[in-house]
RNA sequence: GGCCUUAUGGUCAAGCGGUUAAGACGACGCCCUCUCACGGCGUAAACCCGGGUUCGAGUCCCGGUAAGGUCACCA
C-alpha cells in the first residue's frame, strides 16, 4: 500500500510543512538546569474547579521555584463544552488567586498558539506522519460498530475497546479504504499500536513513586472526525513542542499514561516527567467521593470569591492540602510570604484528602487578622461593591467611620489581634449594627422587660461620651449596684443568690440594647464610634420598645 | 468486573525497624475576662484485618478488606 498517498487522501491539509520546521519553530529552552516547564492545561468550560486551582498551585510553585517557566494552555478540542467567555473566567478567576503565568493564551509567548484549535497544523503534520510510518490508519467504524463489540466483549469478559481482533479497520485492504473514502463515509484516524497488555513496566511517578502500568494496546483515536485531535494525542504534541519538562496533573490521568508514553515514543518525542495528584474529595453521608461541581457549592471558585474569602487564605489552605509539610512551615513563620516556602512535589499527599471547610475557616480567619484596616477596608469594599446589597455598598461611603469600625472589629492595637472575620460576606454583616439603615435588633433580654427599661434609662441618664473607659464602666458598675446586681465577681461568685445577676449581666442589657446582640467587642468603644447622639437615640428606642 | 493507587485520632497529617505514636483544625474543660474574640493551660481521640520476616513491625513482604481512580470520536 503506497502509504504517503494514504496519509495526502486522509490528512489533505495545505499548510503542513516539514516536520523539521516544527523542531525548529519551537526549540528547546534555554533554561537553568534543574528549572522546570509546567503548565495548566484546562478546558474552557467556564466553570473553575477548585482541583483547577489546586494543580494550577503545584505547577506554578514547581516552575517559578525552579526558575523555569509555567504557562496556560486552552484545551478546547470539545466543540460540545466550549463556553463563551471561559477563557476570561479562567484567567480572572486565577489572577484573583495570586496564580501567575508567565506565557500562554491570551498572554505573549513564544511557543504558541496556546489554543488547541490553533494547532491543527501541527497535529495534522504529525499524524500525517504516523500514517506514512504504518503506526496511524483510517477507522470507518460507526458508534453502533462500536457498541457492538464493547457489548460483546462485556458479555465475554473480555477487556473492553478497540484492539487486536477487534480493531476492525486495523487492517483494511487499499481497495477498501479507497471505496469507504469514496463513499464519503466519516472516519478517524486511530493509532495502530505496538504495545501488549501482558507487558508490565514500573514508572517512576513524581508524586506516587513507583508504579507498575501496562502497556498500551489500545488503538486510540488521536484524530477525531472533524479533524480535532483528542486529548491524547494533542498533550503529547503540545506538551513536546512547548517544551514542558514536567506534567502535573489528576490522578484521573493515571490510567491513561500508558497510551502517552507509547503515543510519544511512537512520535519520537521525550517523555516529560509526570506527577499525579489525588483529588479533593468530600464527605456525602457514609461515602468519600471527588468535589463535584453539581453538588458542592465550594467546588467552584467563584463561590471564595461570592464569599468573599480572602485568596491568600484559600492558597494557604491548598498548600496545606498540597504539601504535608507546610502548615508546620507556616506556623513557625507566620510572617512569610508563602511564596519563600520550599515546595517539594514528594510532599504532595498520595492520597485525596477531605475538603474541611472548618479549616479553611481557621485560615482565613488569621488571614484577615492580618490585615490592616486600610486594607482590610479595600477588600471588604471590593467585595461588597461587587457581591454586596445596596446598604453594605453605602457603609464604605464613610470611610474614616468605617476604619474605626474596622480597627475595633480586628482588634487594631491590640496585644492580639480579634479574628472576628472569617470572610468579607460574614464580616460585612457582623459590622451591620453599625449602620442604622441595617441595624434591626431583635432586642432578646435574659431579664424582666421592667427592669431592663429601668436600667437602660438609668443608664442613659448618666452616660457622658467624654467619659473614658475606666468612668464609664464604673457608671455601668454604679447601675447594677443601683439595682441590685453584684459589681464585685468574687463577690457573686461566693453568693450568687443575693444578687439578681452581675454586671456582666447588665452590660449585657446596655450591649442588647445598642447593638442588638449580646456579644460584641468592647461597648464602650462601640459607643465612641456610633457617636453620642446616636448612642442615646439607641438607648433610648431600645427602653421604649420594652 | 479488569487494571492502577491508597489505608495512622472526626479531619489534615508527622513517622521511613526500637518514640510515652508529633503537630494543626475541630470537640470538650479550666484560666484570663463586662459579653464575645484573642491568648494561656489541659482532656478525650488513631496505626483496617490476618499471616509472615525480625530479638523487635505503624514502618518490610504476602493475602484479605475497604476506599478512590479508570475503562469515549470528554478532557
Amino acid at each position: 500500500m503506497d502509504l504517503n498517498k494514504l496519509a495526502n487522501a486522509l490528512i489533505p491539509d495545505e499548510s503542513i510543512r516539514p516536520l523539521e520546521y516544527y523542531e525548529a519553530r519551537y526549540p528547546e529552552r534555554t533554561l537553568e538546569k534543574g528549572a522546570h516547564v509546567t503548565r495548566l492545561a484546562p478546558s474552557p468550560t467556564g466553570f473553575m474547579h477548585l482541583g483547577n486551582l489546586y494543580v494550577a498551585l503545584a505547577n506554578e510553585r514547581i516552575a517559578h521555584q525552579s526558575g523555569g517557566v509555567f504557562y496556560l494552555r486552552i484545551e478546547d478540542t470539545d466543540e460540545k463544552r466550549k463556553v463563551e467567555g471561559a477563557v476570561e473566567v479562567i484567567h480572572a478567576s486565577l489572577k484573583y488567586f495570586g496564580v501567575r503565568f508567565d506565557e500562554g493564551a491570551d498572554l505573549c509567548g513564544e511557543y504558541g498558539p496556546y489554543y488547541q484549535r490553533q494547532r491543527a497544523e501541527i497535529y495534522h503534520a504529525y499524524a500525517k506522519e504516523l500514517i506514512k510510518k504504518g503506526l496511524a490508519y483510517p477507522c470507518f467504524c460507526t458508534e453502533e460498530d462500536l457498541e457492538k463489540t464493547r457489548e460483546h466483549q462485556t458479555e465475554n469478559k473480555l477487556l473492553p475497546g478497540y484492539y487486536g481482533e477487534f480493531a476492525k479497520c486495523r487492517n483494511l485492504t487499499e481497495e477498501e479504504i479507497y471505496a469507504n473514502l469514496a463513499a464519503g463515509r466519516p472516519y478517524v484516524i486511530r493509532l495502530r499500536s505496538q504495545g501488549n497488555v501482558d507487558v508490565k513496566h514500573t514508572f517512576h511517578d513524581e508524586v506516587k513513586g513507583d508504579i507498575t502500568i501496562t502497556e498500551n494496546n489500545q488503538d486510540v483515536v488521536i484524530l477525531k472526525s472533524d479533524g480535532i485531535p483528542t486529548y491524547h494525542f494533542a498533550h503529547a504534541v503540545d506538551d513536546h513542542f512547548m517544551r514542558t519538562t514536567l506534567v502535573i496533573r489528576g490522578e484521573e490521568w493515571l490510567s491513561s499514561l500508558p497510551i502517552h508514553i507509547e503515543l510519544f515514543k511512537v512520535l519520537g518525542f521525550r517523555l516529560p516527567k509526570y506527577g499525579h495528584n489525588c483529588s479533593i474529595q468530600k464527605m456525602d453521608d457514609e461515602t468519600r467521593r471527588k468535589l463535584s461541581k453539581r453538588k458542592d457549592p465550594e467546588a467552584s471558585l467563584s463561590f471564595y470569591r461570592e464569599q468573599g474569602y480572602h485568596p491568600t487564605a484559600v492558597r494557604t489552605y491548598m498548600m496545606t492540602l498540597l504539601n504535608s509539610n507546610f502548615e508546620e512551615w507556616m506556623l513557625k513563620f507566620p510572617d512569610k510570604d508563602l511564596e519563600e516556602f520550599k515546595y517539594s512535589i514528594g510532599k504532595m499527599g498520595k492520597s485525596g484528602a477531605l475538603f474541611d471547610i472548618l479549616k479553611l475557616n481557621d485560615i482565613s480567619k488569621t488571614q484577615m487578622a492580618k490585615l490592616s484596616e486600610e486594607e482590610a477596608y479595600d477588600f471588604l469594599k471590593a467585595w461588597a461593591n461587587e457581591f454586596g446589597t445596596a446598604a453594605q455598598k453605602a457603609y464604605f461611603a464613610d470611610k474614616a467611620y468605617m476604619l474605626k469600625v474596622l480597627a475595633l472589629c480586628m482588634g487594631v492595637g491590640g496585644k492580639k489581634r480579634r479574628k472576628d472575620f472569617i470572610c468579607a460576606k460574614q464580616a460585612v454583616e457582623t459590622i451591620g449594627y453599625f449602620f442604622d439603615e441595617t441595624f434591626a435588633p431583635a432586642y432578646a433580654y435574659r431579664f424582666d422587660n421592667a427592669l431592663v427599661k429601668k436600667i437602660l434609662l438609668s443608664f442613659k441618664n448618666a452616660y457622658a461620651y467624654a467619659d473614658d473607659s475606666a468612668a464609664w464602666f464604673d457608671k455601668v458598675k454604679a447601675v447594677a449596684g443601683e439595682y441590685g446586681f453584684a459589681t464585685d465577681m468574687k463577690a457573686y461568685k461566693a453568693d450568687p443568690a443575693a444578687f439578681f445577676g452581675n454586671v456582666s449581666d447588665v452590660a449585657e442589657m446596655l450591649r442588647i440594647a445598642t447593638t442588638g446582640l449580646a456579644n460584641t467587642p468592647d461597648l464602650w468603644t462601640i459607643m465612641q464610634i456610633l457617636g453620642e447622639e446616636r448612642t442615646l437615640a439607641r438607648l433610648e428606642k431600645a427602653a421604649a420598645a420594652l
